[in-house]
DNA sequence: GTAATAAGTCAAGACAATTGACTTAATAAG
DNA sequence: CTTATTAAGTCAATTGTCTTGACTTATTAC
């Protein structure tokens, strides 16, 4: 009787992981609030004022948070608040697109200090690859000349690219990202970067920018829904990305609606990829973000009717994602242009009826997101930023080590 | 310059919260892989023998693990595996539908010790709530009655009634259930039983059954689709039950279907509800589960109609589920007989094509969870237990004493 | 019969949060 | 102007929980 089936468990924990949890509470409540006193954190977090001091004052020495000017508000002894210091830590992130590669360097608060582009050859992985290590070489070494000891404090490299991962042929793509697929990504970057990688789809890039600094700040429960070349919903569940089984929760574009007797995937009907066929625009064209913002701006009537057409999908679009998620806001982001988000947003209203729509609502159901080609790089660095010092389970555990 | 907008941070932890997480993994891999020996449980939780030595003492002081017969198995000491013990906890559960209100005590392990059920007046809420106190508190006593000191280990109650909750006025099903939502109900049975109350929509309940001791069990992601009188989704996502802002994620009964010009509620097309009027019966029929299974057992034409077509719709859902959540799994459960679910897999394969087809799966994606009149109860009843015991982010954070 | 292996215990130690008294620095009240 | 009050923050001792390494016990392999 070998019953040797492995045993399924999860981990335990113990002071490291209670210490952990606790610095990374910290910095949260930092990232969230701003500036707070070692009593105010200790009201917040519920720990005690000693708790509190010892870990500032670690976090002090790893050049995390940084003392502010005492403030006197009221009867007993000025507070002194602690923030976050911006070059306390940096990730690069990279976007690897159809056509292009971008990568940019971000500190701890989300901004960007460095940005760089590069096409991408059409000669496949292996020599994209090259272009990809070069880029990242490069953005790291304009980072190195901005701010002092800046590889110390890289934390890691986070990818973005579109999904979805490890489904074989969906075949309806020609451009190349089939082969990104089979391409060992992971290994090959890790081994020339030495950095820690992450990847994940561009919509959850997207949502992990937006919760970092953008609309999603803050809250537990959201979804953007990215148009970008595809289409795809990032998930904020619970106040973390949720990446599903294989990192390919969201990825909707492959979602088939069923109208007019066939069906078609909702990327076919609502993405970048369909503006560009229905412009008959070559979406490897440089200039192709100019292009549509200025066609946009300029109302062209071309583009009309592609925006009503994709509205009235995104429109259902919505509904289904209140209906199953029961968020507190959707988010319209996208790798396009803020003006066709935003004309997108207007041809989208009114939303259509669904459980999110409540008595006492604060925040609307629909907000506009960041909609510039950056936006999923900028998200991509925000994932090692977020795996390294935001709160979550996982952190807490013994095998997190 | 008064600041005062609440300070927004996450709870920190201490030493209770390490211990009561550990305390849970136990409990966690015990549930999962059976009885156990503290080295096993070491390995697993990645604590050392001495810390699982201390909490294996504790729990088994508590009446909630016990030991078994030593196991020889090779060289070395013969270890002593420890179980759950199903005597050392019970939840009341607490099905609330549109005519009649169903109770169970289900014990640590699942089983279902006391089922009882009893109409609901047509007098709405108020005299209602005066019959499910009864029919809790007779629960209560035949669960005396089968174990001694069951009431020091009642750890709860957990109700599951049909969604979605908090929204004003759907108006579409006119049978009472909006009363109900107006209805003080937790506060009501809180006073009323002392106990712990909790509400989850029966979906959600479903799912909790399922991931206790059915198809779901051990997984971390798994979407329970659910067939009741309504139609819902139960999302176990990241090992846990997924509520959403509200407690409304998953209540898909009201996602808008365009089809032939116009807009359905999924609700209309398939649930039970509109199986009851495709087949022009009431309802309130008490013998309704066993009337419904005849006439799928016998094949009735009429009951095949609603099957084709509710199959469809559901094949559809299915694919949108797996495309959204890249879960491990879905299982199809209801409320009416096993006989109706499994001839409605039949009926919904194939599956329409998606991301969750990947070389290497070992669950199917489709399969059947349980089905019975009692499983809502039984799911109710699992809430309030995986409260208690199950490891989860909440349970470790000082804020949740 | 002896060595090897594995389960499990013992006692001391390390780590991180807690406690309660204390210090410091401001405003409010008389 | 003095004193009381309030709040921030520190100090030193304590507590709770996990870890460490040596030890005991029980079994199989050689």
């Amino acid at each position: 009787m070998n019953d040797s089936r492995p045993i399924r468990a999860k981990s335990g924990t113990n002071h490291e992981g209670t210490s952990a949890h606790n610095r990374r509470v910290m910095i949260d409540a930092l990232r969230m609030n701003g500036a707070l006193s070692r009593a105010d954190l200790a009201r917040a977090t519920w720990l005690t004022k000693q708790t509190v001091s010892n870990i500032i004052e670690e976090l002090e020495r790893d050049g995390l948070v940084r003392s502010q000017a005492a403030v006197r508000k009221g009867r007993g002894q000025p507070s002194t608040p602690y923030g976050l210091v911006p070059e306390g830590a940096f990730a690069i992130g990279l976007q690897i697109d159809r056509h292009v590669t971008r990568a940019v360097a971000v500190d701890l608060v989300g901004s960007v200090l460095v940005r760089d582009e590069a096409g991408l050859p059409t000669g496949g992985p292996s020599e994209g690859a090259k272009v990809i290590l070069d880029l990242v070489a490069g953005v790291r070494a304009k980072l190195a000349g901005i701010v002092q000891q800046s590889e110390k404090r890289l934390v890691g490299l986070g990818i973005a690219m579109p999904g979805p991962f490890g489904v074989a042929g969906s075949g309806d793509d020609p451009w190349m990202m089939e082969a990104w697929q089979k391409f060992p990504l992971l290994e090959t970057l890790t081994a020339g970067t030495g950095l820690d990688v992450g990847l994940q789809n561009d919509a959850a890039a997207a949502a992990t920018a937006e919760r970092m600094v953008g609309a999603a700040h803050g809250l537990d429960h959201a979804v953007c829904l990215f148009v970008g070349y595809g289409i795809g919903a990032g998930l904020i569940l619970n106040g973390e990305l949720y990446r599903g089984t294989n990192g390919n929760a969201g990825e909707i574009g492959m979602a088939l609606l069923f109208a007019d007797g066939k069906s078609t995937p909702l990327e076919h009907r609502a993405s970048l990829a369909s503006l560009y066929q229905h412009l008959s625009i070559d979406p490897a064209d440089p200039d192709l973000h100019a292009e549509i913002n200025d066609r946009v701006l300029r109302g062209d009537p071309s583009v009309e009717t592609w925006i009503d057409a994709a509205a009235a999908d995104l429109r259902w679009s919505i509904h289904l994602i209140e209906t199953i998620f029961d968020p507190q806001t959707v988010i319209l982001c996208g790798s396009a242009s803020e003006a066709l988000v935003n004309r997108l947003i207007a041809a989208i209203g009114p939303l259509l009826p669904s459980i999110a729509e409540r008595r006492g609502r604060t925040l609307p159901r629909l907000q506009p997101g960041m909609a510039d080609p950056w936006s999923v790089a900028l998200g991509a660095a925000a994932g090692p930023i977020s795996r390294a010092f935001d709160p979550h389970f996982a952190a807490i555990l013994k095998d997190s080590l």
